[in-house]
DNA sequence: AATAAATCCAAGCGGAATACTTGGATATAG
DNA sequence: CTATATCCAAGTATTCCGCTTGGATTTATT
């Protein structure tokens, strides 16, 4: 099981905004060249964090995108699901069928996982990870 | 972020043989059936379940998979890992260049993301999902 | 006004991984 | 000796991921 990169470096692009916040928009370019990603592929995952409403964008020359709040503010678990998709291990979940079989004994599991999931990114802020606290 | 088919169909065959525990082999085309699976598909994974010593095989006519211990001696965790592999959200955790960046801030997190699931699927066994019990 | 630097947007695309199939060889109950 | 099973190694089709391409639009700077 393993998280894509989208989620990845999507935090670690927002950690880089919140490290200059308050100092004026920070363009793609820079932060892809900073964390060597591809800047193509960063201008999608930042429209997906604009749609999400967790950063705000400033258009033309010298332009770039500022963190839509404080960093404290900013819930690391809104950045991951903005990007990633619900935390959904199985259909199970949400989906009727379970599984294909109606009296199914593992749902119960799969929800379990996916709260303790929710608990830890939502308990911690891009300023938490800046302070390097535990949650 | 979702788990892979493997996970999910491993663990609902290892709930129906938990099921009909004590009462001999079953055949993988028993279980396929009744969960809709394929079975050509189902052999593969009940190979790597054999291959971490969940369950044991029966060969030739009337064979078929038994649990290798009774069902409350079976941790969910080691059914999944052994067909998923290792829950390791990111490299940053066992690779040694953290996502490029020396000073990752993401690190703690990923690793405490990946203990919290971990904990939830290691304090879980066969006869817990029977029992539709909490851990 | 012209230019350069940036966001915006939609589509395409190659490679890898997932989910599954195929084709056998071997073992064993009846 | 035959049917039913596990065993095993490839092959394959499809989906998804990670990234590129090709623009259009906005705005600071000269």
């Amino acid at each position: 099981m393993k998280l894509s990169t989208k989620g990845r470096y999507g935090v670690l692009a927002m950690v880089e905004l919140a490290l200059q916040y308050g100092q004026g928009p920070i363009s793609i370019k820079e932060i892809a060249e900073k964390q060597s990603f591809s800047d193509s592929y960063m201008e999608q995952l930042f429209s997906a964090l604009k749609r999400a409403g967790l950063v705000k964008s400033i258009r033309g020359a010298r332009g770039g995108y500022i963190l839509a709040r404080k960093p404290d503010q900013i819930i690391v678990g809104d950045i991951i699901r903005s990007l990633e998709g619900p935390i959904e291990l199985a259909q199970c979940i949400t989906g009727s069928d379970c599984e294909k079989s109606p009296e199914c004994l593992t749902k119960e599991l799969w929800i379990d996982v996916m709260d303790s999931i929710n608990q830890v990114i939502d308990h911690r802020t891009l300023q938490d990870l800046l302070d390097g606290k535990e949650a």
